[in-house]
DNA sequence: ATGAAAGCGCTAACAG
DNA sequence: CTGTTAGCGCTTTCAT
């Protein structure tokens, strides 16, 4: 009923504790009938090591356990991303703890709290917007802490990011290079810094045109579909609607595209072969991106390359590397499929009269 | 530079030991002064109790800890299962553990000893092909397991699963019910008990009709994009090729429909407009498949439904539940889009005249 | 080559 | 109300 001990372990092969413990951790100096008897005795009882009560004593060599703080887990970018890591951490025998935050800093003080307190040897954290002071403790102890996807605000630690500004800028320039002025952005909320910086990519291709942003077209703090949809809707009011959309995540682009389909029909839509009304750019590819009609164009990160980035730094760290603290940037690509380059000097996509040509 | 104990704040608050520890674990009995007083040493300390050490001494309530364990985290499906698990847990102030193992039975192996080897109180398993006689003597020793999206082959424990093989047969029904008669089936491995369900499912539906499967319409082990493109093209290079297709998986569907764009094009593919060549169903719905055109249709799985009543059977055997094993079958849901109603008496989809209109 | 003693950080079971 | 003594399952250190 009860799991056995070395205790059982040693009266069952007729040594003392001592010499079960040699032998289960591999250690020289044990003679071989004797381990041979004792791993009989191990295999007899189904006995298997405490890994908790020996990291109590021997922590030397840490737990062996790092934890992994997410937005959210089922977000396919960081699923890639965990899946990623979790290779490294097996690689090396180590297992991972994973936790999302769902964006609210008092459940990412929980999850991360959890954590510490089950002596993790370090955390790879995609942070909540506020402050991570609070960390400095844990860290001051000796856990590690590398950020991923974007960096925590006041913490100077290993950070690992995409070129967010960069990948923003390229799609807007390839919105521009078809014709489009009026390009508008659909973003989440402003506070994430992945948003900022995806926004900030935006303005820096209009100024590169000598364009300036009409402030009508920039809408922030899109956190569902629906409020896409509305969004979209608001725009396409307007008396100068946008011919062209770039969206800031993969949420918002998946709302735009339902959007575009039209009115609100749950399950099939869009009529067959009817133009998109609009050009689109997004960031974050899809699986179906480029079997939509039109393919669509995307700016694409490698969620895979981020996690090993992420991983091999906290290991590094974890095996003793004190240097100073790194912030690896990755560079995004633009997918050009076709959803980008709809002409930018019409708009006719509705029965009435066509709105004025530019 | 080293973590703080329970020593360290008796020490600081000129108490004992024993007494920061009920102060701690919020026991009654302790004068609101000296809890005070306590409260602040572990403040000025930062101190955070050892769980690890804790569970050492007082196993009654567990460590608060689960293990979850699947095929491929990075899968969407097991993403979302794994969202809805861990925040069941998070609800019960319980941290999970997490591995993946690749469909590769040693894998498997090491996860779980690595999470037993942690005490985890219990585990949430998607079992691999082969023998699961191995985790007999962690049940004994009061390691719970709950399996999900398929059952351990030789193991009696509680199982959520969907019904796969009436999705399938739903989803054949449906081809069938458009007039196709020659009707494909593409899966993955064939040991892997949800393939053989779907399997099973789409013989049912064809008996149901009267009809029997056609060896040479029916393809097994389909592993990759790749080798699902292969079929497609073998499949579509037969004297009297398929009208239709029952994709067996989310990664087929995306092979298939990637291979019906024709040759070999990286990014942006399939000439607007022109429609698909077969009409196709796939199992497990996709995020833009409604914007395909045709709409794709699926048999969708509910994956958050599916975590959060495995998370739930487990968490009320570590509370004590010892009722026989529970086998949950939860429903499946066929999402009739269009792709499926496509006529089945024509196969004529390459430039020439358009398709009839609807 | 093997074993005995001490102790990791904490809590259970008793004292006072 | 508070403190003392064991001891969880293991490894360290020091014998033998």
């Amino acid at each position: 009923m009860k799991r056995p001990t070395m205790k059982d372990v040693a009266q069952a092969a007729g040594v003392s504790l001592m010499t079960v413990s040699r032998v289960v951790s591999h250690n020289p100096g044990v003679s071989p009938d004797t381990v041979a008897k004792v791993e009989q005795a191990v295999r007899k009882l189904g006995y298997q090591r405490n890994v908790n009560a020996r990291n109590l004593r021997q922590k030397r060599l840490g737990t062996a356990t790092i934890g992994l703080v997410v937005d959210d887990l089922a977000n396919p970018f960081y699923a890639l991303m965990a899946r990623s890591i979790e290779d490294e951490a097996h690689r090396r025998g180590c297992v991972v703890l994973v936790g999302s935050t769902n964006d609210e800093p008092r459940r990412e003080r929980e999850v991360i709290a959890a954590f510490t307190a089950r002596q993790v040897d370090g955390l790879v954290l995609v942070p909540t917007i506020g402050s991570h002071g609070f960390l400095r403790t844990a860290m001051a102890s000796g856990t590690h802490v590398v950020c991923v996807d974007r960096p925590a605000e006041d913490l100077d630690v290993d950070t690992v990011t995409v070129d967010n500004r960069d990948g923003a800028r390229h799609a807007v320039a390839h919105l521009l290079g078809h014709g489009h002025s009026r390009i508008a952005y659909l973003g989440d909320r402003y506070e994430i810094w992945t948003q900022r910086e995806r926004y900030a990519g935006y303005l820096d291709a209009l100024s590169a045109r000598g364009l300036s942003a009409d402030p009508a077209l920039v809408r922030h703090g899109l956190r569902s579909h629906l409020e896409t949809r509305l969004a979209l809707a608001e725009l396409r009011a307007l008396p100068d609607p946008p011919t062209a959309l770039f969206s800031s995540n993969d949420l918002i682009t998946l709302g735009a595209l339902d959007a575009m389909d039209g009115p609100d029909d749950p399950d099939g839509s869009r009529t067959a072969g009817q133009p998109l009304p609009m050009a689109i750019v997004g960031f974050d590819d899809l699986p179906l991106a480029k079997q939509l009609d039109p393919p669509l164009t995307v700016v694409s990160q490698d969620p895979v390359a981020v996690g090993s980035t992420a991983a091999n730094l906290l290991f590094s760290r974890i095996a003793g590397d004190r240097s100073a603290p790194r912030k690896v940037v990755l560079l995004t690509r633009l997918v050009e499929r076709r959803s980008g380059e709809r002409p930018g000097h019409r708009t006719d996509h509705r029965p009435g009269p066509p709105t004025a040509p530019r």
